[in-house]
RNA sequence: GGGUCUAUAGCCAAGUGGUAAGGCGUGGGACUGCAACUCCCUGAUGCGUUGGUUCAAAUCCGACUAGGCCCU
């Protein structure tokens, strides 16, 4: 059995991946595409050694900053990991919705790619050169980063919703959004508390500005208050901002794209929870 | 007590006589190689209250209310 664990960050996936992991004897591979970076521990939430109740843990802490890790290598790496898993029970948690379907359904990325910047051309012809490569394209004139990586791309078509892997069942954790947001406020201050500014801090010092530091939340905008662009409070009401957003954006995908079992956390008895997804999970 | 300035959506804010910009937040959405990314959509029959001038007022005039500043 592969059990996904999906939820919007901050509502308890990790918790909730251990104790699956234990009921079912299972590894855990991690499905969040910051985490898979060494030292981004407090900023990404990474689970602590001694959380891990010596669960075996995949793709996790192990790919330098400084490195460009992505949804091609994520796909191929866990892909390995599965098949050589075949008699046992994975449980996959993170919040990195893109990841988990390039893993499990039939996604197929090209070998193969350009690597045009296409920087003099503007958004429009942008837009008119992807139509000519295929006139049904549904990405925005806008959204220029998808309009270069599609005109880089060999196109190749496949069916993004059949899913490779028999028995798998896709668990998801909400709350209500209120109370998730009030979640995530405290998470900030608790990593704020933890020495993130000093996590962060070292990496700045030794002048990291790689893809992955870049695009954490948490590591850029105090990367903008050490520059003195921004107040300390101002980085840190940015970085609460940001994750909400992500939050919502997460929904957005889990309510799209993949079908999720939703479970609402109780988090006054977290073993209420567990059961209720252990009882869906035995049906 | 006197003078003066201000009052526009949850917040910031443009508009100073012709039928309410924009930004942020919020909410919704897209997403096939950077995905904690990138991008799209989204709000005021109404401009503190009230009376008046005018064909027409957020815009002009009066009063009231609230707040800021100055004087006593």
């Amino acid at each position: 059995m592969i059990i996904c664990v999906c939820g919007p960050t901050g509502v308890g996936k990790t918790k909730m991946s251990i104790e699956l992991a234990k009921k079912y004897d299972a590894i855990i591979i991690n499905c969040d595409a910051m985490q898979v970076y060494k030292g981004l521990d407090i900023g990404t939430a990474k689970i602590k050694e001694e959380e891990k109740e010596g669960i075996k843990h995949y793709l996790i802490d192990f790919v330098d900053v400084n490195q460009n890790y992505t949804v091609y290598d994520y796909q191929k790496d866990g892909r390995k990991i599965i098949a050589a898993n075949p008699n046992r029970n994975i449980i996959i948690v993170g919040g990195s919705g893109l990841y988990m379907k390039a893993l499990l359904y039939d996604y197929e990325f090209a070998l193969e790619e350009d690597n045009e910047t296409y920087d003099d051309l503007t958004n429009e012809e942008l837009y008119e050169k992807a139509l000519k490569k295929d006139k049904n394209i549904d990405i925005h004139p806008n959204n220029r980063k998808r309009l270069i990586r599609f005109l880089n791309k060999k196109t190749t078509s496949f069916n993004k919703d059949k899913l490779l892997y028999d028995n798998v069942k896709f668990i998801g954790l909400t709350t209500d959004r209120d109370n998730l947001y009030n979640i995530i406020n405290n998470r900030v201050e608790q990593m704020f508390k933890e020495g993130l500014e000093q996590e962060v801090r070292a990496f700045y010092e030794q002048k990291v500005y790689s893809k992955a530091i870049m695009t954490a939340i948490g590591y850029k905008e105090l990367y903008a208050y050490f520059d003195g662009k921004i107040s300390l409070e101002e980085a840190k009401e940015q970085i609460k901002q940001k994750s909400r957003k992500y939050a919502k954006r997460q929904y957005t995908w889990y309510a799209h794209q993949m079908k999720v079992k939703w479970f609402l956390v109780d988090y006054q008895d977290f073993t209420k929870t567990i059961s209720e997804v252990v009882n869906y999970l035995e049906n």
